[in-house]
DNA sequence: GGCACAATCCCATAAATATGTGATATTTAG
DNA sequence: CTAAATATCACATATTTATGGGATTGTGCC
């Protein structure tokens, strides 16, 4: 078994560290570690990889972005995300653009050879900070308990219910049988309290956060 | 610093084997050893567990309905769940329910420690095999065929997600570096695509349908 | 080569929205 | 009982949207 590694990581000295780490592993052969990702598809072709290491926060093209490229060529390429950053959105980014696994930086040194031979397996290696990010978000889709985070009133949700059918103003005010200028008060102090200033942020927001359904 | 664990399987050699390897790490103190959690009210009380190690076929009250009881007296005990399968829908069950990680009974000997580590810094540690299925899952339900549907182009997604996050026509056009007519084009053609006539409708139904997250 | 389509840009205008200020009646909570 | 919160309505106006035209460029396809 020989495993060809390819690795993309802007930082030079934790890039040498990844390649001085993975040359003292038997079986893994590092077949390129480029600052960059920009010449992504001349890589795939020429260097063969199993496994690519992909920092997320990369100049030119970030990791996301890289990852949705391989993924657009090759399919079976196992790709683990490297990050010192554990928010939600880049980890659902990441997953979404078809990454395998995704590590903290901080524990690279400890974990990175397993993690590279799990995700050989098939498995989807992660930092455990990074599964507890993905369960708790799950956790929250299921329950929609937010509502009473923001203290809407059930008229005011009422109103940002049926606007997010897609009513006017007018058609809200038809809906919920108050005049428009009512309509157009509740909007206000939906806006003041979920912190938006507008119909479409204030619809995904609601939405996403499980405010309505 | 000094950790209480507390055991539940049912496997009397697997439960001897959980007992010798963390009797021999220091630090960690082992105040039960069950084959069942029938009597768990008083084993929390009585025995003050920091980690439970619960395995989720148990005879009697099974490993789920163990954690659910234990979120229903304390929330602060960290449970790991045990297993041999890796099917999806215990593993959503269990972590519903309340668990904080979920390893595969095959890759306990090696990870089992740092995975109790893991937990107590307050992340999700799991197998990879398991993080697998839970990607999988999400992936499914994040993106079902719909995209295709409506035949958005990439560009109209691009503005639909911007759009989402509250920006105004202005706003987009910078995220995206086009102009406002661009933009304004855009989102005429996403509109017709996905028979709807204002932001709200628009937002509302991409989040809802999947094509956008 | 020609055709469909994606992506870009421009102009114009009626309709809708965001936001401020102000008011009144009813309910809720301290 | 009062104060705060809720639900209702009104008016004014600067911005933003929705929607109708029309145009150019590049790409893939037959």
């Amino acid at each position: 078994m020989d495993v060809n590694v390819l690795i993309y990581e802007d930082n030079e000295s934790l890039r040498n560290s990844l390649v001085a780490l993975l040359s003292r592993e038997k079986g893994f052969h590092i077949v390129g570690d480029y600052p960059e990702c920009t010449d992504l598809e001349n890589h795939l072709i020429h260097l063969s990889p199993d496994v690519i290491l992909m920092d997320i926060d990369l100049p030119e093209m970030n990791g996301i972005d890289g990852v949705k490229k391989i993924r657009s060529i090759n399919t079976m390429i196992h790709v683990l995300m490297l990050t010192v950053f554990d928010d939600t959105s880049s980890v659902y980014d990441a997953l979404y653009a078809g990454a395998n696994g995704y590590l903290l930086k901080k524990y690279i040194s400890t974990r990175l050879v397993t993690s590279i031979k799990d995700v050989l397996e098939g498995g989807s290696p992660m930092s455990p900070a990074i599964a507890r990010l993905i369960i708790d978000s799950i956790k929250q889709k299921g329950v929609p308990k937010s509502t009473l985070d923001y203290n809407l009133t059930s008229r005011e949700i009422d109103v940002l219910v049926s606007l997010a059918k897609g009513n006017s103003y007018k058609m809200v005010a038809d809906d919920l049988t108050i005049s428009i200028d009512t309509v157009r008060t509740h909007i206000k102090h939906v806006y003041e309290k979920l912190h938006v200033q507008s119909q479409g942020e204030a619809i995904s927001k609601a939405l996403r956060e499980g405010l309505i359904k």
